[in-house]
DNA sequence: CAGTGAGCGAGCTTCCGCTTGACTT
C-alpha cells in the first residue's frame, strides 16, 4: 500500500510521531546531516563562486540507501526535519540525493504533540531556500575560517592543532581569563565583625570608619589599588578600633525594610541545564548530555537539544494543574508565566527540556531511573514546575548600628550594616532555587536573621572580631560558567556546546591541578 | 665493494553542526 514518507531528523522523534500518525504514514529519521564536505580538502571552489563538494556521510549512505527503497512505494515525501538552519540544509540535501518523482512537503513543527503534528501535515510549506543558502554559507565560512588557519599553526606552533570560528575565541576567553589572573595584584584589608548580644544574636559588618567608606573586596581595582573615597584599614587600625569599641554603647541608626520579591527562572534549554548539572550535580557537560539523551530516547523528557524556553501549550496546562494538585493554588502563579529566549539568533526549533506528558512525579520513577537519571530528571522537573509557581515574596530589613568612642585619642564615628531577608511566601523556592557560580556570589552580604529592632534602641555588644582578608583574582571558568559566556556571545549551538568544552582541553582532558577549572596552553 | 647517511619528496594533521550507535578500554 501506497503511503505518504515522512523524515524527521531524531530516530527517538520518529518513533513518537509515527504514534501520533498511525500507520498511514511511514516515519523515518534522516540520523542528523547526511551529506558534508569531504574531510579531506578544503573542497570549496574558491576560484568559482566557492562551489562546495558535498558527499556522503558514511552513515549518510546506508539512511539515503534504505529511504530510496521506501521513496518507491511513497505517495508522497514530507520533509519534516527541525525548522532551523541545518535542518533545512539537511531537507536540502534529503532533495537532491533522493531525487523524490512524487509530491514533495515541507512540513514544520515545534513541540511533538497529536495536535501539533496534525496541523504540520495539513499546512506544509515549500523549501526554504534563504535558510539553506544561511547553511550553506555557515558551513563554508567555517571551512574555510578552520583548514586556512589550523596549517599556520602546525608550521608555528605544533602538528595538528586547529583553530576555528568556535574553538578559537573560546580558547581566547580561558586565555584572556588567566591573563588578567596573572596580572591581579592582591590587596590586604582588614574589617571587623560585631556579634551582638541580642536575641537573636546577629553579626554587622564595619561599613563607615567617621563616614568614610571602609574597603571591602570590591573597593579594589585589579592591580591591587583601592578605589576612591575609601579607607583601607589595616591589621593595627582594625585591633586598635575592635579593641576601643569593645566598650562602646552601640544604638540603632536607621532600620530600613523593603520588600523581597523573587521571580522563578525559564525552564530549561540545553545551554542552562548543562550549567545547572555542573553546578548542582557536580556532571560536565557531556556527562548531562549522555544522560538526558537517555532519558530523551526512553521518552522522559522533551528534546535536549534546544534554544528555546517555551512550553507547549499541552505542557502548560499540565504542569500548571500538576502545581495546583501538589501545593495548592497559591502556589501557583496568578496567570500561565510566558518566558523567551534571550539569547541571540536562537532558533527555537524545539521546547524547553521539560518532562513529557503525561506528567510523572520523580518519586513514582524512582524504580525505572538509575541514580543519575533520576537526579537529573528531578531537576528538570523542579525547574519546569517552579517556572509556574508564585513569586516568593517577604521582607528585607537593612539596619545600621553606630557608636563613637576615642581611638589613640582621636574621637572616631563606627558604623556597622547589617541586613536580613525573611521569606513570608516561598511560593516557587518550594520547589527549586537556582544556583550560583561560587565567583558570582556576593560574600560580602551576608543574610542574618534579624530580631525586631527600633532606631535608637541601644544594642548589647558580644564581642567585635578583627578579620583579614585579600583580594582574589577573577575565578578561571568552569565548564558552566564558559557555556554560559559562550552563549551570550552567540558561539556554537546546543549541539556542541558539550563538545567545544573537549575540544580546547589538552588532550581532551582536564588539566591536572586545576580542580577542573579551564585553563590552556594553546595560543590562537 | 659495501655500508652509511645526507637529501629530497610525499603524505598527514584541520573546521562546525546535525544525529546515534559501534567501537574500545
Amino acid at each position: 500500500m501506497s503511503r505518504p514518507l515522512v523524515i524527521v531528523e531524531s530516530p527517538a522523534k520518529a518513533k513518537t510521531i509515527s504514534k501520533f500518525l498511525g500507520t498511514a504514514f511511514d516515519v523515518r529519521a534522516s540520523v542528523g546531516h547526511v551529506a558534508d564536505l569531504p574531510s579531506k580538502g578544503l573542497s570549496i571552489d574558491v576560484d568559482n563562486g566557492f562551489k562546495p563538494t558535498y558527499e556522503l556521510t558514511d552513515r549518510g549512505k546506508q539512511v539515503v540507501k534504505d529511504l530510496k527503497v521506501l521513496m518507491k512505494d511513497a505517495s508522497e515525501l514530507y520533509l519534516a526535519t527541525d525548522e532551523d538552519r541545518e535542518g533545512e540544509a539537511i531537507s536540502w540535501h534529503l532533495l537532491e540525493y533522493l531525487k523524490p518523482k512524487v509530491p514533495v512537503k515541507r512540513m514544520v513543527f515545534h513541540e511533538i504533540t497529536k495536535s501539533a503534528i496534525e496541523h504540520a501535515v495539513n499546512n506544509p510549506r515549500g523549501l526554504d531556500y534563504g535558510l539553506v543558502d544561511a547553511a550553506e554559507t555557515r558551513r563554508l565560512l567555517d571551512r574555510l575560517y578552520g583548514y586556512e588557519v589550523s596549517p599556520v599553526l602546525w608550521r608555528r606552533v605544533n602538528r595538528g592543532l586547529s583553530a576555528g570560528r568556535v574553538q578559537s575565541p573560546s580558547i581566547r576567553l580561558i586565555v584572556e581569563r588567566e591573563r588578567e589572573r596573572i596580572a591581579f595584584v592582591t590587596a590586604g584589608y582588614w574589617d571587623i565583625e560585631l556579634l551582638t548580644a541580642t536575641r537573636p544574636s546577629f553579626t554587622a559588618a564595619l561599613v563607615l570608619l567617621d563616614g568614610t567608606k571602609v574597603a571591602a573586596g570590591k573597593d579594589f581595582t585589579p592591580d591591587g589599588r583601592a578605589k576612591k573615597n575609601v579607607v583601607v584599614v589595616d591589621e593595627a587600625r582594625a585591633r586598635a578600633v575592635a579593641a576601643a569599641f569593645a566598650t562602646a554603647e552601640f544604638s540603632v541608626r536607621s532600620v530600613e525594610e523593603k520588600p523581597y520579591r523573587s521571580t522563578p527562572k525559564a525552564p530549561f534549554m540545553t545551554s542552562t541545564l548543562q550549567q545547572e548539572g555542573g553546578r548542582k550535580l557536580r556532571l560536565s557537560a557531556s556527562q548531562v548530555m549522555r544522560v538526558a539523551q537517555g532519558l530523551y530516547e526512553r521518552g522522559y523528557i522533551t528534546y535536549m537539544r534546544t534554544d528555546n524556553v517555551v512550553l507547549s501549550a499541552e505542557a502548560l496546562a499540565a504542569v500548571r494543574s500538576e502545581v495546583g494538585k501538589t501545593y495548592g493554588a497559591k502556589f501557583l502563579s496568578s496567570g500561565p508565566r510566558q518566558y523567551s529566549s534571550k539569547i541571540k539568533n536562537a532558533q527555537e526549533a524545539h521546547e524547553a527540556i521539560r518532562p513529557s506528558t503525561p506528567l510523572r512525579s520523580p518519586d513514582a520513577l524512582a524504580g525505572e531511573l538509575n541514580g543519575q537519571e533520576l537526579s537529573l530528571y528531578r531537576m528538570i522537573w523542579q525547574r519546569t514546575l517552579a517556572s509556574q509557581m508564585a513569586d516568593a515574596s517577604g521582607t528585607t530589613v537593612s539596619v545600621r548600628l553606630g557608636a563613637v568612642t576615642t581611638v589613640a585619642g582621636t574621637p572616631t564615628d563606627a558604623e556597622f550594616a547589617a541586613s536580613g531577608t525573611t521569606i513570608t511566601f516561598p511560593g516557587y523556592r518550594q520547589v527549586y532555587v537556582e544556583s550560583v557560580d561560587e565567583s558570582d556570589a556576593s560574600d560580602d552580604e551576608r543574610e542574618a536573621l534579624l530580631p525586631p529592632l527600633t532606631v535608637g534602641a541601644v544594642i548589647p555588644v558580644a564581642s567585635l572580631t578583627p578579620n583579614g582578608h585579600s583580594t582574589s583574582p577573577p575565578a578561571r571558568y568552569t565548564e558552566a560558567s564558559l557555556i554560559k559566556r559562550l552563549e551570550e556571545l552567540g558561539i556554537g549551538r546546543p549541539s556542541t556546546w558539550a563538545s567545544i568544552i573537549q575540544t580546547v582541553q589538552v588532550d581532551g582532558r582536564p588539566m591536572p591541578n586545576s580542580s577542573n577549572r579551564l585553563i590552556s596552553d594553546a595560543s590562537v
